[in-house]
DNA sequence: AAATGCGGTTTCATTATATGAAATAAAATA
DNA sequence: TATTTTATTTCATATAATGAAACCGCATTT
């Protein structure tokens, strides 16, 4: 049975989540139709726990930092995270020491109800500027870290993600049928690592690989940079082994 | 009014907030006192949102990705944290500058119902490891940003927050009378900077420059290091002036 | 192979709770 | 001061949550 209080309270949350500069309880009422009395119960209830906070001045509600702090215990609770960080570190300096400035990032991503999830991300401020984040999420079709979390599911377990819903084309080269993302998974498999050609970004390029723990594949590591600095011969000859080898290492550390 | 089932609903995510390898049913049964037919169809509510997460093979409930996401637009609403962001890095990188390699971490703390919460950080892999996060929490009285934040309210705000609480001892310097706090408030108003000398982890020292906005003290910026690296001296003749003068430039650069 | 145990999940009559219209209070504006 | 606007509180009623018990699926034991 699905509470109906809990759900409209889930609701008002989400309705704040794409208002962060704060509502008033009538706009809230108005936008969502409820009455401003419901919501306001449920506003009051949330503030104690601070889920919301109300501005003291304004009025207006918003999201309350209680959402910083619950992040973090997630962030902790995920042990590949710990294992791999200072990996990524490592990976980090070591495309620096052979250009003299680093001008990748590298990313660590999981897969969680069918999308990718970054947990995990080390950048220069020299490198390009990307629109990642800690929780960003996209499509795993799109990016050489998605790819590797779906090379080795079932092609049951991915048409049932992109069930009801076509490959939605990100950069030039996005794979946009399912039938050149089997044949692309089949590739990764057979070779270890996935590469994204400007599949996500025009001008950005990527190169990933699997960490496993218990044979299974639970996490990505992948290295991003412009097309200029990564061209496909320095993947070829260098990336993407530096990114396979610690792949592997945060794979030995991890608990079966 | 409080809305019984939402108050309920939060609850379990307390609980699993303070379990985060995860918890079945009847542990949460068990350990909150609901019968789990009832959590169970909060936690059925709250799945679809992503609130909360279920082990497909354990079948054990924690803390769903969501709350990374709404952290992510909670940091992203916070003004000061974006004007501030580039002048952390310049900071950070000027204490290197003056020293070879950066040692000292660089935070940005607001104050949110009578704490200060972090809710930026720099800080280099060869400085010493602050158990320091973006979103974590402490008292005010105990660290240098926090006195910069409580420096400027009155005496009435100060009580208010310290109500039927004495001033937990940190470190050794820990100030924990109410009287020496309002007289360090003073000073701080005084000389518009404050210091922590091991008042919050022993052998670590910080100092903190108020940033406003409309006049008001909004968040606070400080330089925390070692004891060993920060001397009093170099406080006294670098980096005060330093961390003011950053604070400074982003104060201008506030809203009014 | 059947029985048993052990969670998780679903059901549904009962009972407690949320609802929301209206009243009130507080704040902003004229 | 009057007026408007918005937040907050109240409370009778409708509605939704409750939770004991049944059910289900799976694993282990007999």
């Amino acid at each position: 049975m699905k509470l109906t209080t809990l759900d409209k309270s889930l609701q008002i949350l989400d309705l704040l989540s794409k208002n962060p500069q704060g509502l008033s309880l009538l706009e809230m009422s108005n936008m969502i139709g409820f009455p401003k009395s419901s919501i306001h119960h449920i506003l009051s209830t949330f503030l104690p726990y601070e889920y919301v906070a109300q501005n003291a001045e304004t009025k207006k509600y918003s999201l309350g930092f209680k959402f910083l702090s619950l992040s973090r215990v997630i962030l902790d609770s995920i042990d590949v995270r710990k294992i791999a960080n200072k990996y990524l570190l490592e990976l980090h300096d070591e495309c620096r020491e052979r250009h003299g400035e680093c001008k990748e990032a590298i990313h660590l991503a999981i897969l969680r109800n069918g999308k990718v999830i970054y947990i995990d991300k080390i950048e220069s401020q020299q490198g390009l500027s990307l629109a990642t984040y800690i929780g960003y999420r996209t499509d795993p079709h799109a990016a050489a870290g998605g790819k590797v979390l779906l090379s080795e599911l079932s092609p049951k377990e991915i048409l049932n993600i992109y069930q009801g819903r076509s490959l939605k084309p990100y950069g030039k080269n996005t794979i946009t049928s399912i039938d050149n993302l089997f044949s692309e998974l089949e590739k990764i498999r057979k070779q270890g690592y996935a590469i994204d050609n400007e599949e996500y970004y025009e001008g950005v390029r990527c190169v990933a690989a699997p960490i496993r723990a218990g044979g299974k594949i639970v996490a990505a590591l992948s290295i991003t940079g412009s097309i200029f600095t990564m061209t496909m011969e320095r993947i070829d000859n260098e990336l993407k082994q530096l990114v396979m080898d610690k792949a592997h290492k945060i794979s030995s550390e991890m608990q079966w």
